[in-house]
DNA sequence: TATATTTGTTAGGTTAGCCTAACTATTATA
DNA sequence: TATAATAGTTAGGCTAACCTAACAAATATA
């Protein structure tokens, strides 16, 4: 069976909330305010995803995705952060910029593409992020949900990927001095707002909480 | 601007169509074959590509790209013959194969990605199928229009390119030990219907007209 | 527990791209 | 040049995916 562009992008992004969420399932508007369309059009997706058995739901309930629901979204972030992989590696975009193409990309109706794409690249385990590539039978290693933000003064983490995939965020990233797998000591953190100060390479930067809400460290 | 993967499909059909017979023009018929879609499709589709200037068009009259149409058509056609270039050289697919993703391919909407991409090729100038990709300017060779069936009993000629992608035809060709540069000698032709009898490396073939009009040659 | 807030659904409309059936214009042929 | 054949258009309908406005259910809060 074959599905449209939006319907992949809806269980993709089921996935990832119900990842975020801890539970596995999604609300109609988180998942609306996610596709950046309105909780009206998503109950409408919502009845023909469930008709084709991709997702559990029943009106005013959560929203789950079916084993073959998760199967085809955890296929389309493996397209993704392969595709985000192969531009980064090959093509010298930098980590800004791979996330929109891959966008497109990840919807290339072509299971030998794919998997050559992969053996191309020689199986990558993270994508340009620090995210996990599925492999081919999907199954990723699971990733720290421990944020920067809960890291505790006079300790040190490594940071290992990054939540937030826009350009804005990921130039202020670089910006800092940050990258994946560099080391982050925690100098203080102020219970109010949340604000950071943290030394990178031996320099001290002050962070909001926004910010340090999107590195995930171990 | 930004187009739809219908309105490039459109574009890029009535250039082919527009080569193809020779007059840079394409008929209303003609073009819905070529698409699969019917000929009340096309007149309400060419309504919009006239509006946004991309051809020139009158009611009953012939369709022609316009520049800003055809410079488009080019462009996808250069994206399209790029990525089966890669498909070919990187990832190990058959010529036969190629076609059918490239067809999706063509679409993912980024300069970098596909400026990037005729970098990492070395800028090739041909594809798989012999045909002659343009460069970032739009520019690229002229293909000969003298096919196989026009070729001389007693005369040699070089095959340079496969008129018809498709899957079938080509596995066909590899079946008779055919590919591009190959070697020709025309040995007859049959006037009744076009049944040519042809020597490759050494062994004679019959092949049909059918066959013999979708073979390039010089 | 009554009420306010948040969350989710329904009804009715739009647009892109496709279709069939009926029609009209153009071109070829007798 | 009349008529038949071909090419192209129009009208009216359909589906996917979106929207807004009005409403209903569920949850939080006084
Ligand atoms: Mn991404
Ligand atoms: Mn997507
Ligand atoms: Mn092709
Ligand atoms: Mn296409």
């Amino acid at each position: 069976m074959d599905f449209s562009y939006t319907e992949e992008n809806y269980l993709k992004t089921i996935f990832k909330i119900g990842l975020d969420n801890g539970t596995e399932e999604a609300g109609t508007n988180e998942l609306a305010a996610s596709l950046s369309v309105k909780p009206a059009s998503v109950t409408e997706m919502l009845k023909k995803l469930k008709s084709k058995k991709l997702v559990h739901y029943e009106k005013y309930g959560k929203i789950k995705l079916t084993k073959p629901g998760r199967e085809l979204a955890i296929d389309v972030i493996r397209k993704h952060r392969l595709w985000e992989t192969f531009l980064y590696e090959k093509l010298e975009f930098s980590w800004d910029e791979v996330h929109e193409v891959a966008e497109e990309l990840e919807h290339i109706r072509s299971k030998k593409l794919i998997n050559k794409l992969d053996q191309f690249l020689r199986y990558p385990e993270y994508d340009p992020h620090g995210d996990p590539i599925p492999n081919e039978k999907g199954v990723f290693q699971k990733q720290s949900k421990k944020t920067l933000s809960k890291a505790e003064p006079g300790t040190s983490c490594k940071m290992v990927a990054v939540k937030d995939n826009s350009t804005s965020f990921l130039q202020y990233v670089v910006s800092l001095g940050l990258g994946i797998n560099n080391k982050i000591k925690v100098i203080a953190r102020e219970e109010f707002d949340g604000m950071m100060t943290i030394e990178i390479n031996g320099e001290n930067k002050s962070v909001s909480q926004k910010f340090s809400d999107n590195i995930i460290v171990i």
